[in-house]
DNA sequence: CCATCCCGCCAATAA
DNA sequence: TTATTGGCGGGATGG
């Protein structure tokens, strides 16, 4: 184990002057959509980590983030070590309804902030709603302390600050209260057990909304945008839909908003960040290849689907072709590796892929708006 | 400037 | 013990 490596330096440099750098094609924002749409495809009930880096050429550490927050959201679910069970998006809307609920449970019905209305309302300010933990994994208790934790000798501590809780209180935040507009940094305030008068604590806090805002971003559950009054920059709310209200068609999908827009690569990888220093070891992970096609097109990221639905639903509509090979996705471990590494495996999607992708977010979206459609379904402010 | 947030060290946890 | 998971925050990047 360890380092079968490739020191073939594969990457790095070496006369190209490729791209320089670009930190935008590294974003846990793309690096979730392209997840999403490497898995999003029938056929896909479990996914192993190894393969999903390799396939993704990011290191193990960037899949654990997307997980994370995948999984609080429902879309996939712990196995085993190693493996996910994919839920798909389907589950979204129950896992979001029980968000809601869990969330108006645990603080005292925190009604409202009728606070008169500031002349341009902010975002939080007080209001010391602390939605502190909810999920007590202790069983055999044996007398604990009714006492908030505090001195909690290393336990549960770990998971209280877990990525994936933030996601759940963050997207709690909008499920459960009237503000529809909230900064990262309030957020981050609010979410903190409450006390947070430590600058540190909140800007770690912080860089973690990112990273979460960002996925979810991709998934256009929320989107950035600046306050009209104050340049602030904020986070709202677009919930299962792009942007209900009026039965106004326009787009049932993402509209025009990409904020990210996908670079014309569908892989992260390649290229680092160069160290401080010139040289560089670099021998650290087995790199991707640097195959990829580079196609130079596909940058109309949201066209397909021309008004019409092409598909027709299934959970999912089957890429209508050819292999993926998820066909053998269940007990090998990590041969794949070296081998497929080798050879290529990333990019065959490409913008073919993209089109399915939104086509079946279209899909997604309109199933869940049958399930949770008439009855009381999320719907926050007014 | 400063808002974003990637990278990867290295500590908890699980096998 | 080793292998997995994943906090955490330095400091680079992009506006």
């Amino acid at each position: 184990m360890a380092l079968p490596e490739f020191h073939a330096a594969a990457a790095m440099d070496s006369g190209y002057k490729d791209v320089p750098y670009c930190r935008k094609q590294k974003s846990l924002g793309l690096l979730c959509t392209n997840f999403l749409s490497l898995y999003n495809r029938d056929g896909v009930e479990t996914i192993g980590l190894d393969d999903a880096a390799s396939r993704l050429g990011v290191e193990r550490r960037r899949i654990y983030d997307i997980v994370n927050v995948l999984e609080s959201i429902g879309i996939l679910a712990r196995k085993a070590k190693n493996r996910y069970t994919w839920k798909g998006f389907g589950a979204i809307p129950k896992a979001l309804e029980d968000l809601k609920k869990e969330g108006l449970k645990e603080n005292g019905s925190a009604v409202e902030t009728s606070c008169s209305e500031k002349t341009s309302d902010d975002e939080e300010d007080e209001m010391c709603s602390d939605f502190n933990n909810l999920s007590q994994t202790d069983k055999s208790d044996s007398n604990s302390v009714p006492k908030c934790s505090l001195s909690n000798r290393s336990g549960e501590n770990r998971k209280e600050k877990s990525l994936g809780l933030l996601t759940q209180n963050f997207v709690k935040l909008f499920l459960c209260t009237d503000m529809d507009m909230i900064s990262l940094d309030a957020a981050a305030k609010l979410l903190l057990g409450d006390g947070s008068r430590n600058s540190m604590n909140t800007r770690t806090k912080v860089r973690r909304l990112y990273d979460i805002a960002n996925v979810l971003s991709s998934m256009n559950f929320i989107e950035k945008l600046h306050h009209p009054e104050t340049r602030k920059p904020a986070f709202r709310w677009l919930g299962l839909n792009g942007k209900p209200d009026k039965g106004n068609v326009e787009s049932l999908v993402l509209s025009e908003s990409r904020k990210r827009v996908f670079g014309t690569d569908l892989t992260n990888a390649t290229v680092k960040r160069l160290k401080v220093d010139g040289d560089a070891p670099s021998f650290l992970k087995p790199h991707i290849p640097i195959q990829i096609k580079q196609e130079t097109l596909d940058n109309e990221v949201e066209r397909a689907k021309t008004g019409g639905k092409s598909y027709q639903f299934g959970p999912f509509a089957p890429a209508n072709e050819h292999e993926v090979g998820a066909s053998q996705d269940e007990k090998e471990k990590q041969v794949i590796d070296r081998e497929s590494l080798a050879s290529t495996y990333l990019p065959q999607y490409h913008s073919q892929a993209l089109k399915d992708l939104f086509s079946h977010y279209a899909e997604a979206w309109k199933s869940w708006y049958s399930e949770v459609d008439g009855k009381n379904h999320i719907q926050i402010i007014s």
